[in-house]
DNA sequence: ATCATAAAGGACCAGATCAGTCCGCTTTCA
DNA sequence: TGAAAGCGGACTGATCTGGTCCTTTATGAT
């Protein structure tokens, strides 16, 4: 189906959540609350989240965390770098000599453009446009909208 | 990673094979020969191209797999669905009621304008093009062709 | 007719990966 | 000095993936 982990969903998550409060400091507690995800799942999280860089932590009796950047310079394809890895939709793309075939394929060329392609799609969207809590993206990238439908107003 | 699986892969490369000879029949073990991925393997992948519409298949004797449509109109997005499921990064753009954050989430719509922005990624590049023996994709889909190189000449 | 070839379909298993939890340690503030 | 909170990593159970194998069906050749 080539999805993301569910990690990687929930950091998605998470960062929105910081997103639509940027300079506030959150615990890990209270993110888990707001976003119904479980307690040591969200840590875990935020541990990897904050060396990467993604989200500044503060340790100490009224530590949390915050977002270390604006949402608008943040982007979809830095989220999902930070959390699994490199976008690579195939292993020989990542790491060479991984694969058996290497030889006979002569496709490895290709597939990193391929990969190219897709990241450029990923860091095309901002986490501010993901946290947003509707359409606002919907435009700008596609104009076949189909199935966006949500009614949702703030 | 974001990594397509290494059926996925590896139905890729078959299907490439497919695509230098468009309209020759080749059988399930001529295939894994030539690919030189496992003869099971192979069988397993073709039958599941077959089913999907990407190669024709023909029985008994003298049977074997063949393209089912000219390389320049099947896409890598077509391929990728066809063996993995669409393309759909988060749970919840493809099952609903899949996901215990549903709820309080908000981000469901505009995962699914980003689905569809690396879909279409993916859809812009045809089998000819993978099948390719080198760059011929390089020009068109990006400026910065890093690492690319690979000295084959037919 | 019968046999060999090849695809179709599905059952099956071992191993890897993933989601999720838990622990002990360190830092900060009251 | 103790409570709150982050840090780092070990660990486990469940799911998924890769890969194999077997039986059945269809076709062509002898």
């Amino acid at each position: 189906m080539l999805k993301l982990s569910k990690m990687t969903d929930y950091g998605m998550v998470i960062m929105a959540t910081l997103a639509r409060a940027p300079r506030s400091l959150f615990t890990a507690a209270e993110l888990a609350r707001e976003t119904r995800i479980s307690a040591p799942t969200v840590a875990k999280l935020l541990k990897h989240l904050a060396r990467s860089g993604l989200v500044a932590s503060e340790r100490g009796a009224h530590g949390g965390y915050r977002l270390a950047q604006a949402p608008e310079s943040v982007d979809v394809a830095q989220i999902i770098a930070a959390l699994e890895g490199p976008v690579g939709l195939t292993e020989c793309t990542v790491t060479r000599g991984s694969c058996s075939i290497e030889n006979n394929c002569g496709l490895r060329g290709n597939w990193q453009v391929i990969n190219r392609a897709v990241n450029n799609a990923l860091a095309d969207i901002s986490l501010a446009q993901i946290a947003a809590p509707l359409p606002d993206i919907s435009l700008r990238l596609e104009t076949d909208t189909t199935a966006v439908g949500n009614p949702a107003s703030a």
